[in-house]
DNA sequence: ACCTGAACACCGTTCAAGT
DNA sequence: ACCTGAACACCGTTCAAGT
């Protein structure tokens, strides 16, 4: 993934701590401060940039992290259902994790659009893989694009944390799988 | 609307400056800061505090102002077009609209859920408004929410606006609109 | 090599003082 | 009533100095 230059084992250590701490600061509140991550961290403020050049540096790599969980998923559940419950599983997942880790969906909402890169790309082959999984099995109409899907899935992220956020991701996911079935072959 | 109460003519005038300034600020950036508003405005910062006692309203009042001309297109769309055109031309529109004024989409996505009450009920309306009327033309499915669809709908403020966003507007838009005539009576 | 904390230029917000 | 700008407590970021 990241290039990894060998770092001294303190340093690694100092780094692995940042993230951790920035990692639980960050899902608490979109907008902890770097000094109170360094502080909470038990280190000096300029280790956190030496680590990570920019504040966007530090929540792309906490981002990173979660971003791998949520892809890893997709091929897992597409294993054991058949693939349009796979889609409907792994949406709802996707939400449920935006939820618990609102904080953090936020600071990710706030990047700028083009860093993102890296991780949007692995969203995308997810994506791509249930999308495609549900074409081959005839489930949904063909040719759907991964971009304008995760677009269309943008919603999830945006709930309110408070109250009844379940139903509602039921509700939006039943709006876009539908949108998907609508002239699926085998139907 | 908000209550006018009666304000002296400067300050009336400065109010209409500073939310006209900000206007223009925000919409070129969704961080210009107050003190850089107040300064091209040609007020203190503290008079902007008198009329807005936070940044968050400032940014709300302005907001506000878009949201009415948005809300206001629906009926005139539906004078003209059938409910399916009239809610196809809206979505484009305020994708269009998002766009032109993306650094307001971003201050605006900053806000904090609860507090754009105002503004989100009145968005409510209007697509409250457009499904009906494709629902009694039975164009559409009946049933759908309105705040599932503008959940639904989010994706059209966060679309890069460097290169072919239109395209994909458009993209978004159809899934949409096929995911709400996916069992509609008359098709 | 790696770390530290004081220092810099900002930010949103407040407040004593002016007319 | 309404306005002003200096002042306050922060922020992200940098840099000279330490081991």
């Amino acid at each position: 993934m990241t290039e990894t230059p060998v770092l001294r084992s303190n340093a690694r250590r100092n780094r692995d701590r940042i993230l951790e701490v920035a990692h639980e600061a960050l899902t608490a509140s979109a907008d902890a401060s770097l000094n109170s991550i360094a502080k909470s961290a038990g280190v000096g403020i300029a280790t956190v940039y030496r680590h990570f050049p920019t504040r966007e540096e530090l929540v792309l790599a906490v981002y990173r992290m979660e971003v791998a969980q949520v892809v890893d998923l997709a091929p897992e559940l597409l294993e054991r259902s058949a693939p349009i419950d796979a889609l409907r599983d792994w949406l709802l997942r996707v939400a449920r994790y935006g939820m618990t880790k609102h904080g953090l969906a936020a600071a990710m909402g706030a990047l700028r659009e083009g860093c993102a890169d890296e991780a949007r790309g692995k969203i995308l082959g997810a994506i791509e893989l249930l999308l495609r999984a549900c074409e081959d099995a005839g489930a949904i109409r063909p040719g759907v694009r991964a971009d304008d899907f995760l677009l269309a899935m943008t919603g999830l992220f945006r709930m309110d944390p408070a109250g009844d956020w379940e139903e509602q991701a039921r509700r939006l996911i039943d709006l876009l799988v539908t949108g998907l079935e609508a002239g699926a072959p085998r139907r």
